[in-house]
DNA sequence: ATTAGTACCTTGTCTTGCAATATATTCAAG
DNA sequence: CTTGAATATATTGCAAGACAAGGTACTAAT
């Protein structure tokens, strides 16, 4: 049922401050949502095809470098309606709890 | 991001009261979600051969019979589950809000 | 050199949402 | 008594997305 909700939780994480895919791997399972790779990239590169993201490369302090996503004002205008569209679904389901 | 809710919106309105396929696209417009014919079917087919609902068929005042569908027993624990998913769901998206 | 750890990426499969279209029943109007 | 409108159910074909599995590449320590 987390089926795209994903891409909601992404431009959340990245709305506040920019990440590289692991690290979004790492906050997601913390905030008890699990995915997994095969998931994850191909919704970056998407996300960054569509304009909603960038990224820069980063050195690591350990292994390969990294590639830090970082969110656009395109990026920001899709977290808004993606706000207004997530507390409708919400309303929606507390109306059929009633 | 409606996507993979509306199964769970389905057993949330059939735990309510059994109904037909066109009363349950009626009632999720009231409450905002948008469903089309071409959706609702395959997915009230799939939970029937699941076993989540079953049906019966009923005389129409007006127009051709209609199947209610009705939820079982393993269709109420399921949506048990999907309660619990869903408040798990709201919970992330919280804490990434936060 | 080899291994372990970290990180990025791709391919193939399955599920699901939807547009478009088809089929069937009832009833009323011509 | 047939035509059309309204109501219902159902299928097909396409596209998008989630994920398992597997692959590539860089760094540092042994």
């Amino acid at each position: 049922m987390r089926k795209g909700v994903l891409e909601y939780c992404i431009l959340c994480i990245l709305a506040r401050k920019e990440a590289y895919a692991s690290a979004i791997i790492e906050e997601l399972k913390a905030a008890n949502m699990i995915v997994v790779e095969g998931t994850l990239y191909p919704l970056l590169i998407r996300e960054k095809n569509q304009g909603y993201l960038t990224y820069r490369w980063e050195e690591s302090p350990q292994g390969p470098p990294r590639k830090y996503y970082v969110i656009t004002e395109k990026g920001k205008a899709l977290l808004q309606e993606m706000d207004a569209a997530w507390n409708e679904i919400v309303t929606t389901i507390e109306t059929l709890k009633k």
